[in-house]
DNA sequence: CGGCATCCGGGAAGATACTG
DNA sequence: CAGTATCTTCCCGGATGCCG
């Protein structure tokens, strides 16, 4: 039997500087611990759809980062009330004002040479990427609301005076249904790959207004690489 | 004699998620990458110039950060032109266009409870963080030229038009000077310590238009703690 | 099933010493 | 001054297993 020390100082690796960018990487710098909020940000999680989201993470891993940032007040763990019971983790109201910190990441690093778009991605991952790529130009005139059934998850999307707001769930009067897997959508919205060609592979299922999805995919422009131009 | 295997794949630890915070953290996720990017923002450095501002970095780690760097195209080293022939890393374009980066992450970690602002403090630091932290509504019919020497390097903020603009350097027709550490201007513009009294304490001394000076101090409001109103 | 503790192997970070 | 070499420590990732 070993006890841990008790005087145990909580060795955490620290950047001993003032400056509040060091300082937010003794709070989100750890690694995973940032994709952790990501997946958090469109509305809390339990465990296990955190974890299948993010492959690679190790359920050790992830235990220890939700600790650390519920520990640092950027998350919560919640029972869910009646009859679903389930612990969920939902971050706190300073957990989600660094949405733009993920946003500004992901825009500067879509510049990248490097970067493969032909990776996997998550549901979260993609429609905060529309929040981050969302071109207000492009869609002044545009009313529209979107469905988004991404394996189990759902998301709506409303359109209207060249704003974009994303929720979480169902709705009402959609004029839109996508269907399909995140890699899909992206393919149609990032990778120019046809509306149609993608249903007849059966990757992406869209119905409704075809003219309206048509539209969607083109409001949202990538950066382009470095280098180039 | 040891051959590193020649098909050694280069083994970095990726996250594979075509997300592009992922791939941002890819490219600056690494302990201290951020850190050496934000040393470099105000301009080129040489080796142990950001080694001497970034205390707890290892020789080592500090060589690893600036290869990986390089090799992803965010930083170049540099030869300076004779007298000099000093070699200095500096950032390319892209990697200059992580400014937005390093300013959300520190705006964002200020509201923490955690945060220490009574760390130490680079030059570097604090005068991006004047950039971040800049109010224009309070810059309004503000015109004035500030000179600072912190510690063997000098910045000079131009204040016009409610706009900030800071450069490295000396600079003519300096409304204000201020000579010092960087953590005690800390004190003066976060900290609300007078001019006066670190001026006595010989922590900061002040020179050129007082009234100017005392007003630059009010133009960079922290936002408040997380919990509070 | 969801959440968490434990053990282990490999690799990254930290500290120090050394070299051109 | 600008790094490299080496050693130690600790974190990450994977597997296993406990417990509600």
């Amino acid at each position: 039997m070993k006890l841990g020390k008790l005087t145990d100082s909580p060795k955490v690796r620290r950047y001993d500087d003032a400056c509040g960018t060091a300082h937010a990487l003794d709070l989100i710098g750890e690694r995973w611990a940032l994709l952790v909020m990501r997946e958090l940000m469109l509305g809390p999680k339990r465990f296990n759809d955190i974890r299948a989201d993010l492959p690679g993470i190790s359920a050790n891993v992830l235990t220890q980062r939700l600790a650390g940032l519920e520990a640092s007040g950027l998350l919560q763990r919640r029972k869910l009330p009646p009859p679903a019971y389930a612990q969920v983790y939902e971050l706190t109201d300073w957990g989600y004002e660094a949405e733009p910190i993920v946003c500004s990441l992901g825009r500067w690093a879509a510049r990248s040479p490097a970067h493969d778009p032909t990776l996997p991605i998550s549901a979260s991952s993609i429609m905060l990427s529309f929040r981050t790529m969302f071109d207000a130009q492009r869609a002044k005139g545009f009313e529209a609301v979107i469905l988004f059934r991404l394996g189990g998850e759902s998301f709506t999307a409303r359109i209207a005076d060249a704003r974009l707001v994303i929720t979480r769930g169902e709705s009402e009067s959609v004029n839109v249904t996508f269907t399909g897997s995140p890699i899909a959508l992206a393919g149609a919205v990032y990778g120019g790959q046809p509306l149609d060609a993608l249903d007849a592979a059966h990757a992406l299922k869209t119905e409704g207004d075809h003219a309206m999805a048509e539209r969607f995919t083109t409001l949202f422009p990538l950066p382009p690489k470095v280098g180039q131009s």
